[in-house]
DNA sequence: ATGGCCAATATGATTGGA
C-alpha cells in the first residue's frame, strides 16, 4: 500500500498536477495540506472519478487537510485535542481497514510559527505539544499509524541545504527541533530518514530567490511511523521532479509503501 | 546585480506563507 503527503498550496490551483501525478505515482491514500477553501469548496468529483473516497476538513482562505483514499474510511475525525477554541483546519485523522487490519491516518498541517517573537510561535509550540500528547495516547493502541503532513520542521543540518540561513526561523529554532524530537522520541519512525540518509533531500523550495534553480531547499514534510507501521515499511521518496512542473506548488509529495498484503 | 514569488480576498493592497 503507498501513501503520500503533499502541501498543494490550494487544491484550486493545483488539481491539473494533482491529477496527474496521482496517474503517475497511484497512491492508495493521499494526506493534503494548504487546501486554501472550504468543504464546500473542495472539487470531490474529479478526485471520485479517479476511485478516491474524499475526506475534508477546510476553512476559508487559509490551511484546511484532506484526505483521499482509494479504501473506504471506516472513521473521520477532525481537529486536534486539547484546544476547544482552536478554529484553524490543521488536521484530520481516519482509519481504513487494509488486509492487514485498521490503518489509521493523520494528515496535518503544523503551524509556521513566524515571526518567533510574536504569539503565533506561542502557538506552535502549543500545537506540538497537542500533538505530542495526542501521539501517545495513540500510541497506547499499539497499532499501524502514521502522522503524515507539512510539520513545518527541519529536523536537523542535514535538512537544509543552508542550515545558517535558517538559525533564527521558527522552522529551525532549538525549540521548535527539541519538540520535534519529543515526538519523534515516543516511539515513531521518520520514513524517509528510515531508508535514506542522504543530505540532500528536500521537499520545499520556496517560489523566491531562484530557490528551486539553485536547489536551495529544506525538508519539511514527513511521515512519522508507529512501531507497528514502521514494521511493514518497504520503501519512501520524495517526487522532488513535481517541483519542476508548470504552476507547481512549493511542496513537493513524499511517500511510503506499506506491505498490508496481509501474508 | 546578493534580488527575484504565489494565493486568496467583495481584489487593485493586504495578509500569510516559509
Amino acid at each position: 500500500m503507498r501513501i503520500a503527503t503533499w502541501n498543494v498550496n490550494s487544491i484550486r490551483q493545483r488539481m491539473d498536477n494533482l491529477e496527474a501525478w496521482l496517474r503517475e505515482r497511484q497512491p492508495d491514500i493521499v494526506c493534503l495540506q494548504e487546501i486554501k477553501c472550504t468543504d464546500e469548496a473542495f472539487p470531490r468529483e474529479p478526485l471520485e472519478a479517479l476511485g478516491y473516497n474524499v475526506a475534508v476538513h477546510g476553512q476559508k482562505t487559509f490551511n484546511g487537510v484532506a484526505l483521499l483514499s482509494k479504501l473506504p474510511f471506516d472513521e473521520v475525525a477532525p481537529g486536534l485535542i486539547g484546544d476547544d477554541a482552536d478554529v484553524q483546519a490543521r488536521f484530520l485523522e481516519a482509519i481504513v481497514s487494509t488486509k492487514s487490519g485498521a490503518l489509521r491516518v493523520i494528515s496535518l498541517y503544523l503551524p509556521n510559527g513566524n515571526p518567533p517573537d510574536t504569539d503565533k510561535y506561542a502557538y506552535k509550540l502549543n500545537w506540538m505539544s497537542r500533538l505530542i500528547n495526542f501521539s501517545h495516547e495513540r500510541l497506547k493502541l499499539e497499532e499501524p499509524m502514521l502522522l503524515a503532513g507539512d510539520f513545518n520542521v527541519i529536523p536537523t543540518t542535514t535538512d537544509a541545504s543552508r542550515p545558517e540561513a535558517w538559525k533564527n526561523d521558527a522552522l529551525f529554532l532549538p525549540q521548535t527541533r527539541e519538540k520535534f524530537r519529543a515526538l519523534v522520541n515516543l516511539g515513531l519512525t521518520d520514513a524517509i530518514r528510515a531508508v535514506n540518509d542522504e543530505s540532500d533531500l528536500y521537499t520545499f523550495w520556496d517560489y523566491q530567490a531562484g530557490a528551486w534553480a539553485k536547489d536551495d531547499g529544506i525538508r519539511i514534510d514527513h511521515l512519522l511511523l508507529s512501531p507497528q507501521a514502521a514494521d511493514r515499511l518497504t520503501d519512501a521518496g520524495i517526487d522532488r521532479h513535481v517541483r519542476g512542473w508548470d504552476k507547481p506548488s512549493d511542496h513537493v509529495p513524499v511517500y511510503i509503501d506499506l506491505d498490508l498484503d496481509g501474508r
